[in-house]
RNA sequence: GCCUCCGUAGCAUAGUGGUAUUGCGGCGCUCUCGUAAAGCGCAGGUCGCGGGUUCAAAUCCUGCCGGAGGCUCCA
């Protein structure tokens, strides 16, 4: 047999000699900025001469197919580490993989400052310029090792691929050779462009036991105009930065008094927490749960009977007073449970569904925090459903949907589902009972296909007494958070005697079900900050409503009609500065105020307001009553493009 | 905690060895004004904090504090 036959993604096919590479295929076909080559849903080289006796179906990828773009990216990691070594000899190459945006590469033995970046960036330049090809060889550990007799991060990766009988590959351009195993792109002057972002620390397999190495992040694409406008996108997403927002809106300060992750909320900051402090807390009642209100501290042996204070103990803020010691509590759920114990159970009471806004301490490590995101007061919309195990399918759906009608009603629509479970290799961080993390996991699982999400498996991600179910998000920055969390815990029944006395007449363990439906008020707001960049919809606004007066003599009018409209629950502010309305407009405008209402001469007589919303529309004159009662209705009704 | 970067008035900024620039904001006066910045004037700064080098430090060195990004962590 000498030939293959292709099968290409429009449905034709196509002959050509065994060994054929997928360069000299593409190069037939007249394919253009082709870079790798999927060969039956693998990525491959296209410098890998293709064999087969069976059909191969086949796809070329470019920059802006995934596989495509990871090649380009892993191929721009070896040409930065080429550079880095070039100019700094001394250093020791370690992984460099393609991550969601760029490539970063690790060194041992390596320091450096943005300084540098520089001269390296031209280095990067010349091995464009030369336009190595990406050769590729197999080898075997013997020649692994001699070839990276000075490397032992290669030669204990090489050993370990060897190990599990994977085949060793290294790949050469110009006088680099890296072990890898691929795939590249053909030749190094594919990239157009190439930026180096950043340093950071990170661990050797990324374990903080070991070796801190340096990290250098980079970009790359195939046309420079690209990396121009790939910049400039990200300078956009940073003005939506909710740290610089909350400052330029004044929703919250930090001061370094107070301390590190104690951000201080302003007014106008109050107001939008306590929008949806009460929605959350209406919701919720209505969907029949029941407030508690509990201690923000507690003796610290309530902590040592939940399992948290072996665990975390030394992220907790603890103190003596007399002979007790206290801590402030890190999270609500022991506290409901003293709740849940101060009576017997029948089986016909459950579910009890506790729930309470609860503000939480935990000493987060420095580095960890940010903004409204990571801080080290919180307040946590918090509930322990305590229920029955023929409940949990039911009472974790309707989980779930309270979670999909916050989110809509929070016009939040860019997030994803984590299913996250134990790994039984991490000995220290889960309750050794392996039989009902698989047991509750199996469940789970039943559960959330039944519901039909869409979700990811997480290994090692789970909570020490169960597996979760997470609502991730990304900030401007890209980075994931967990936003709200249903989790499953098969350990508190047991060390809380969380029973109920079921219809044989027997005490039971119940099951518990820890949840939070809107997050935690800070992050939430965060977020909320970021996606509408400051242009709150106008339930949630600081401020709905701005009157200008057009002159002194009209502002006791004016006041008056404000007044109403407070009485009635609209948040107006009068501006009486004795400045041009054009100046209070702009003014206005910069606020994000949803309506910016001008009162005047004409205004006056008729008892009237000419509106204009912040989009730059003038709505003209409107009755005050008529008025109110749209922006009452849009409020009541939560209305997102107001 | 570790790595890198940053820190000038309430905010935004200029200033790489000779004790600080500009705008917004604030205050005062004039203007009573119709949809994105009226005019004039005034006040406001231990240049994050401490130590060092120097005749002289916002600027150079060093230690700390605070912030940002990444790593690790995230009940």
């Amino acid at each position: 047999m000498s030939t293959i036959t292709l099968l290409l993604p429009d449905g034709t096919k196509k002959e050509v000699p065994q060994g054929s590479t997928g360069q000299e295929i593409a190069q037939q076909l007249g394919k253009k900025n082709i870079l790798a080559i999927e060969v039956d849903g693998t990525v491959q080289d296209l410098m890998k001469p293709l064999e087969s006796d069976k059909e191969l179906n086949i796809k070329f990828l470019t920059f802006d197919d995934e596989g495509g773009k990871h090649a380009f990216w892993h191929s721009s990691a070896h040409v930065m580490a080429q550079a880095i070594t070039t100019l700094f000899p001394q250093a020791k190459p370690t992984i460099g993989p393609p991550v969601d945006q760029g490539f970063y590469y690790d060194f041992d033995n390596l320091e450096l400052s943005e300084e540098d970046f520089p001269k390296i960036e031209e280095e990067i330049k010349k091995i464009i310029k030369a336009n190595y090809e990406f050769k590729r060889n197999v080898i075997t550990l013997d020649k692994a090792k001699r070839l990276f007799k000075d490397n032992k991060y290669k030669q204990e990766m090489a050993e370990e691929y060897a190990n599990d009988g994977k085949e060793l590959t290294a790949y050469q351009d110009g006088d680099f050779i890296d072990l890898c195993e691929g795939p590249h792109i053909p030749r190094t002057g594919l990239i157009g462009a190439m930026k180096l972002m950043k340093i950071s620390g990170a661990y050797w397999r990324g374990d903080q036991k070991n070796t801190q190495l340096t990290r250098v992040y980079g970009i790359s694409f195939p046309d420079k105009k690209q990396l121009k406008q790939y910049l400039h996108d990200l300078q956009e997403a940073l003005k939506r930065d909710h740290v610089r927002l909350g400052k330029k809106l004044d929703l919250f300060v930090v001061n370094e008094h107070v301390g590190q992750g104690l951000p201080l909320l302003t007014p106008r900051g109050t107001t939008l927490r306590r929008e949806l402090y009460r929605f959350i807390q209406d919701e919720e009642i209505k969907r029949g749960y029941k407030y508690t209100n509990t201690p923000v501290l507690a003796k610290t042996e309530l902590y040592k009977i939940s399992g948290h204070l072996d665990h975390y103990r030394e992220h907790m803020f603890i103190f003596k007073m007399g002979d007790d010691e206290f801590a402030l509590r890190p999270m609500t759920c022991p506290h409901q449970y003293m709740i849940y114990t101060r009576k017997k159970h029948s089986y016909r009471d459950l579910p009890v569904r506790l729930a309470e806004i609860a503000d939480l301490f935990r000493y987060e490590a420095s580095g960890e925090l940010h903004g409204l995101i990571r801080i080290r007061q919180f307040s946590l919309a918090d509930a322990h459903i305590i229920c029955r195990n023929d409940q949990v399918r039911e009472e974790f759906t309707n989980v779930i949907e309270l979670i999909q009608f916050v989110m809509k009603t929070l016009g939040l629509a860019e997030y994803w589902y984590r299913f996250s479970k134990w790994d039984p290799k991490n000995k220290d961080k889960y309750v050794d009972e392996p039989v009902l993390w698989e047991q509750t996991q199996t469940e789970m699982k039943q559960i959330l296909d039944e519901l039909k999400l869409e979700y990811v498996e997480a290994e090692d991600e789970a909570a020490f007494y169960g597996p979760k179910l997470d609502i991730q998000m990304r900030n401007v920055y890209g980075k994931e958070d967990t936003m709200f969390t249903v989790q499953m815990d098969f350990v508190a029944a047991k060390r809380f005697g969380l029973t109920f006395i079921n219809d044989k007449d027997k005490e039971e363990e119940a099951m518990v079900i820890h949840r939070s439906s809107i997050g935690c008020l800070e992050r939430t707001m965060a977020l909320l900050i970021e996606k509408y960049a400051g242009k709150f919809p106008l339930w949630m606004n600081p401020e709905q409503l701005r009157i200008l007066t057009v002159a002194d003599r009209f502002n006791a009018q004016a006041q008056t009609i404000a007044q109403r409209m407070r009485d009635a629950g609209i948040r107006v502010e009068v501006d009486t500065r004795t400045q041009s309305i054009s100046k209070k407009v702009r003014e206005a405008q910069l606020d994000y105020v949803n309506y910016i209402c001008v009162f005047g001469e004409k205004e006056a007589d008729k008892d009237s307001l000419t509106v204009r919303h912040r989009s730059n529309t003038i709505l003209g004159m409107i009755h005050v009553d008529t008025f109110m009662a749209q922006v009452l209705k849009d409020i009541k009704n939560k209305t997102l493009d107001v």
